[in-house]
DNA sequence: TCAAAGTGGTTGTAAAATGCAATCACTAGT
DNA sequence: ACTAGTGATTGCATTTTACAACCACTTTGA
């Protein structure tokens, strides 16, 4: 595909800016989901296995995910690219005006609420996390529980396993 | 139209997260254009009238814009909301994703790297500037000419009125 | 006064994307 | 051999999108 302008906006809108591309990158950044069977059952709203899988093949064509080329029936996991961890900044602005703008479930607002409350530093620690499941980058050294460690509990109580 | 889950991205992608939604913002916030033949002529990506019209109609019942009310055939205007102005920072993040990862026109380039290096007082100026001329604020008090005056030598270099 | 140009759209129509359920080829475990 | 689990693909109906033409109305200007 070849952009439809040279606006650097219009090219991030292109290349994620989809409904489900967003939320598939959400899941896989804030809820640790690394599988297409974990993607597709954990995801609150409930995507359909043929959008999942199509929307992960562009997500990887894209360069914002890899994809593991193991033989057909195997467990395949899906990890971010640089360009991946660099759309959580997007992620959190998207998630912050949705806190101001919109309602939404209790659990889910506390944990937006969590992160913007430890602002920047909180999303920094994030990516530099990502870059060490995802990315096999050494480890930076840093004490106490790391940030997906810290939102995991707020998480799972929302979203947890019920994906009704 | 009901959210599809309680979470605050899904929320903000469901009132903005379309290709064109984007764009028009991205229109009204750094092309400072407040009508519908200003927004359909002055896209680059050229978007087709009732796509526009249907994207106005949705920006305006999801609280993002506000219109005019005026006679048919006459000329109505536009607004941002405060929500509406609250969407810079999604459009910045967006726009610096775009600028890391794909290629892009030279001009559009430079705009996008003059405001990521001015950083977040950059963005607090121009959301400023938007309640100023869309929400009739009071002017803050600020030296020297405004981040849109900045801004538009060099978008209008590029997107200009030539919408090829 | 009266045509011409401009206003924000609407109306076809065809192409593409989406959503849903069923199914598939394959692997791993027992 | 059987069963459960893997990441998908396939049909099919519905919805959304794109493109061009057109519309009702207002404003402009000679």
């Amino acid at each position: 595909m070849e952009p439809r302008s040279g606006c650097a906006i219009n090219a991030a809108v292109e290349a994620l800016g989809d409904h489900w591309s967003f939320l598939v990158l959400r899941d896989m950044v804030f809820g640790d989901r690394r599988y297409f069977r974990e993607l597709l059952n954990g995801s609150i709203e409930g995507i359909a296995s043929n959008i999942l899988s199509d929307r992960l093949k562009k997500l990887v064509a894209a360069g914002i995910l890899t994809k593991e080329d193991v033989l057909r029936g195997q467990r395949a996991r899906y990890s971010l690219t640089e360009a991946g961890i660099q759309t959580v900044p997007i992620l959190f602005a998207l998630g912050n005006w949705g806190l101001d703008w919109r309602t939404g479930t209790p659990e889910l607002r506390t944990r937006q609420e969590l992160m913007r409350a430890e602002g920047t530093p909180f999303i920094e620690e994030l990516m530099d996390e990502l870059r060490v499941r995802h990315l096999g980058a050494a480890p930076v050294g840093r004490e106490g529980p790391g940030p997906l460690e810290r939102l995991e509990a707020a998480y799972r109580a929302a979203v947890g396993g019920e994906a009704a």
